[in-house]
This record gives structure tokens, C-alpha cells and sequence, in this order.
DNA sequence: TTGTACGCGTTATCAA
DNA sequence: TTGATAACGCGTACAA
């Protein structure tokens, strides 16, 4: 079997030619410059006529450009597909990347070897620049991309921000505490918490907006903490929680998955769900309609986070960045029927 | 704000340098050839200590290659995220080709405008091949990539496949039979299908399968048509075969969200799962353990699916393909408490 | 076994 | 306003 030889592809030669003008001048009006009208029309006429498309890799080659950005998930590979944001801040992201003629490259980091393999690619100027989600603390990849001044956005910020880099979030403190007064308001008394992903900022921070809302009220013994956010793990809390309290009639699920979870322990246990115990989650994913009965959570705009953190790397690749940097979205509050 | 510098790469000219060689020689040493033990030695050191690494973009343009493969998915971009498998697929898919060195990159063909922009995509070369996933009967790009003779695999085959283009899938059709049967085995008389999807092959295939089961007991009248996969679709069609028939003690719905969709229906119908009916799905999905009670479903190898995928086209575009070509992959029947 | 020189398709610089 | 020409970094004949 003969190896597929690549369609042939018009070049500037071919417009100039066709056109009956120099490839100087073609290139004018494909990259802006003095062009008379006549030979504009010309030259136009020419490119739709024999089908022109500029040939990446030589523009990228004299420019010193990929036009690709990263997009990196360090996140274990499994996690990837149940995070129901991380797809919707990726569509996000690839929207206006995509407009904005750029490539996105998603790299997820879960080894050890990841990182190498990453930090090599980074290195290598495979991208413009690049966008982080959920990073921990001290990453070695973040050190790599301030030491390489490498335009970047965080999705969420890590711990340890260095603020040359901005970021793109929710007020995760604001949004946990302002769901947790539902709960005071619907006169639960015994408030419990499973705070899931401590090592990031989305779950400190709203085990940080849960103590916010309880004030003197706030009693760690109720407060279960859990590694990730999901199912199992608002399972395992939920167990911890009613071993602890029996009497418990709140709860704060740190994510809809975990409060899933929660849910399926709570109907084990015999408790019914708004009555003996109100419970609310956060994110507003599938989970939330799901679940019986539905879940009251926080919503996040995904599809605009990612939007927005393409936008902020673009703004820093161009070159083109203002003052104003980090941007912080508006949450929403859904009420259903669990709390 | 000054626009960021890219960053200074080596380049063969470095190494051969810090070598003592030319670069014909490092050249060699990176591409396989001739080359002396004392001169790949110092080469080798040479690179090391000058970091570096290949431009893509100079490569790429000699050897008249983008090193990408184009993931196409047909579908509404609100679905993408919703089907249980693509994300696997892709993800798969990914891997070997990140492995291979290769690209992969993901244009969803929602729209005509889309259709039309792919297009464009495709005929500029800037892809070496294309997955394409659930493509639907007479597809334009289908048309033009078999024009293009652009090496390429699809996931499922569209019904009007063209068979100089291999495919990797499963057999819906026998699966599905599979599956039936267990509802005839376990003593159900009248049994229903809600069948989704039936512009493309795997609802079709699914809908012949059951149809095979039942043999001369199959009751057209029995079968609810609706257009997507989805967990409305199945409350829809559920309504229809409930009220149709009454007396049902048996459904195979299309997919584990359409299975979730009916089992809401049922319950608030009053029937008991699977004591007054049984039902079945198919996908292995999320969905099948979250119901109450988990579904019975047919699991299918999502992730293989994507590697198997990504490793056809590969062989194409190496031009090293043997005479073997479509490959379908096995399923398994994961029983639970539905049926 | 090694070195040299040309071409890949663009952009950018400089004269004209 | 336009045209010629030199990079950009790499692969590959061809000659040595």
C-alpha cells in the first residue's frame, strides 16, 4: 500500500502569481499594509481562485509562534471525567482559543513522569502559553512556568499563588457561606460539614465560607474531611458524620457528588431527606437534578471560566494586557427540594 | 508591558557546535543513519548539555506534516458532554497518540457552519488523518475526506460506510440480543424496547438485536422511537409504551440514561423494578449504579475503543497498513438488580 | 562515515 | 506602494 501522499496546497508563489503581482505583495494584504485597491482585488480574486490556505508550520516557523495553547488538568486521569466542570471549562476555553486561531493542547499531569514529560514540552515552546486547572500547592509545574515567563491563567488559584500569574474563579468563601445560611434559615441546629479537597483552594475555601456562617454556632467534631469530591467519598463522610451526631438535622455537602453520596446514606440510615435532614451540595451538575430528592447547590459558571482564562492568556501572549488582571465570576444559588 | 519574549531554544546548529561536528552529522544521530560510537557519544552530550529539542514547526514544514489527528465528534456540542462514552474515547485515543508524538485535536461538527469550517480544516492539511464519531448516513465530511483520501477510522460505522474506510465498534446488534434474552430468560411476556438514535448505526443495530430475541413474539406496537440517548428521551418514551400497554413486564431501553429516564416514569406509575418490570440498558455508564435500583446494562470498552481507533489511523498515515482493517471489539453483560 | 548545500512556505527588511 | 531577498530550523540528496 503506497504511503497517502499530502494534498497539494497553493502557496503565496501561486497567488503571486496567478495575480500577477509579487509575493511581497500578497503577503500586505494577508498581514495588513499599504496595498493599492486594484492590486487588493487582484490578489484576492486570486487566493479564492486557487484555494489558498497559509501553511502553518512555515508561518509558525518564521514567527517563532505554535498558535497552541496548553491546557493543564492536574488531575489523576481517572478524576478527569467525573469533574463535572472540567469539561465545560474546557468547551469554554476551546471556544475563543478557537476563534482566536489558536490550538488547544490538554495535558493532564498525574505522575510524577507527567511533570517531566510536561515540563519538557513547556520548555520546548510548544505553546504560547497556558492554562492551569486545579493546581495544589507548590507544583513544580507553576515554578516552571513563572521561571520561563510563560503567559499563563490559573483556574482557581493554588495556595501558594505568585501573583505575576492572575486567575480565574468563583468566590468559593462567599458561595459556601451563603448556602450554609439556607440551612440556618430552614432552622436546622446541628449543622454538619464533609469538607472534601483540602489541598485546594475550592475546598478550603469553602470549609472557610461554612465556619464563616456558622460563627460561634461552629463545632469541628461535624466537620468530616474527605480527599476528593465524589460519591464514595460523601459516602464514607456522611458514615463519619451520623457516627459522630446522631442528631444531626444539616448538612453541607463540599460537592453534588459527595452530597449524592450522602443522600444514598441518609435513605440506609432511615432518615428522610427534606424532613428529618436538610442537606445542599455545590456545583450544580447532574448530580443535582438526579438525586431524590433534588439537590439545592451552588451553580458555577463554567463555560465562562474557561472563556475567561482564554482570554486572559491571549490578552498576555499579545502582548496587549492592561492593569486589571485575576477575575472573580458571579455564582447562583438553585433551590430544589433537599434543603 | 513589553509582549513576553519566547524563550531562546537550541538549535541543531548548537549542538553540532558544542559537538565539534556538523550538523549533518547530529542530524543523523536524531533521524537514524550512519554515525561513529565517538560522535553519537558527544552528540548525545552535546544535546543534553545544550537542551535541546526539535522544532516542531521546522520539521514539520520539510516533511510536509502537521503531526495532528483530528477527532471529530457529530454531534450537538450540549450532548458531547452528556454521552457516557466520548470522553472515554477520547481520552484513549489521546493516549496513543501522544505516545506516537502526534496531536490530537478535537473539532466538534455541530452546525453547517461547522461543517463548512472542518471542512476547510481538512483541506489545508493541517491534520495527517481523522477519528470521526458518530457520523450519521450521507455525511458531507465523510464525502470529503474520502476525496481527500485523508487517512482515517471511524468509531461506529455510519450506514452508508464506504469500506476503503476501516472502523473499531462493538457489535450492538448481538449485544443487544444478548441482553434481551436475559429479560426472556428471567420469565418476561411482553416485553418493550424504547429504542433512541436510530439514524445512526448503534441504534439501529440495538433495535435489530432486540428484534432477533423476540422472533416471532416481537410486537412492533411494543417499540417507542425517540431521536437521543437521554434521560427526557426515556420519560418520553416510557409514557408511551406504558400507556400503550399496560400490561409491560419487560423494557430494553437504548442506553443506561434512557433506562434512568423510564425508571422514574415506572415509579411514579407505581410499578416495582424489577418486581412488576424489568428493565435493562446498555453503556455501563455512571448512570447504571446510581439508579435505584442499578441497572443491568452491557458494558462497553469505551477507552480500547479511542486506542484502537487512534492506532488505524496511525498505521495509515505511516503507509504501513496490512490487509486487516475494521476491528470489533468485545462487550461484556454486567448483571445487576433491574432485571 | 562525514560534511555541504539546497529547499520547505512564510514573514520581514530594504531598496526602488 | 511594490519587488527582491534574507532569514526561520530542519531534512536530505550528493559529494567527499
Amino acid at each position: 500500500m503506497p504511503k497517502p501522499s499530502p494534498p497539494k496546497r497553493a502557496t503565496v508563489h501561486d497567488v503571486a502569481a496567478a495575480a500577477g503581482v509579487s509575493r511581497g505583495t500578497v503577503n500586505r494584504v494577508l498581514n495588513g499594509g499599504y496595498v493599492s485597491a486594484t492590486a487588493r482585488t487582484a490578489i484576492e480574486a486570486a487566493i479564492a481562485k486557487v484555494g489558498y490556505v497559509p501553511n502553518t508550520a512555515a508561518r509558525n516557523l518564521v514567527r517563532r509562534r505554535s498558535q497552541a495553547i496548553g491546557f493543564l488538568a492536574m488531575e489523576p486521569h481517572s478524576l478527569l471525567l467525573e469533574d463535572p466542570n472540567i469539561g465545560a471549562i474546557m468547551l469554554g476555553a476551546n471556544e475563543v482559543l478557537s476563534v482566536a486561531d489558536h490550538q488547544m493542547v490538554s495535558l493532564v499531569v498525574d505522575s510524577y513522569r507527567d511533570t517531566e514529560r510536561v515540563g519538557r514540552y513547556l520548555r520546548g515552546g510548544f505553546v504560547d502559553g497556558a492554562i492551569i486547572v486545579s493546581a495544589r500547592a507548590h507544583d513544580p509545574i507553576t515554578r516552571l512556568i513563572t521561571q520561563l515567563r510563560l503567559p499563563a491563567t490559573f483556574v482557581g488559584h493554588p495556595p501558594d499563588l505568585h501573583h505575576s500569574i492572575p486567575f480565574v474563579g468563583i468566590d468559593n468563601v462567599g458561595s459556601a457561606r451563603t448556602i450554609t445560611q439556607r440551612l440556618l434559615q430552614t432552622g436546622r441546629r446541628r449543622i454538619g460539614m464533609i469538607a472534601a479537597a483540602l489541598d485546594r483552594d475550592s475546598g478550603a475555601d469553602r470549609l472557610t465560607g461554612f465556619r464563616q456562617a456558622l460563627g460561634d454556632r461552629f463545632d469541628p467534631s461535624l466537620v468530616a474531611e474527605v480527599p476528593l469530591y465524589d460519591y464514595s467519598n460523601g459516602v464514607k463522610g456522611m458514615r463519619v458524620l451520623l457516627d459522630r451526631e446522631p442528631l444531626l438535622d444539616g448538612v453541607f455537602a463540599a460537592s453534588d457528588a459527595v452530597a449524592a453520596g450522602a443522600l444514598e446514606v441518609l435513605r440506609e440510615a432511615g432518615r428522610t431527606v427534606p424532613g428529618d435532614v436538610g442537606i445542599v451540595g455545590f456545583d450544580n451538575s447532574s448530580w443535582a437534578m438526579r438525586t431524590q430528592p433534588p439537590l439545592s447547590t451552588v451553580h458555577q459558571p463554567a463555560r465562562e471560566i474557561g472563556q475567561n482564562a482564554a482570554e486572559l492568556v491571549l490578552n498576555q501572549v499579545r502582548g496587549t494586557e492592561p492593569a486589571a488582571r485575576s477575575i472573580l465570576l458571579d455564582t447562583s444559588v438553585v433551590w430544589r427540594d433537599s434543603a
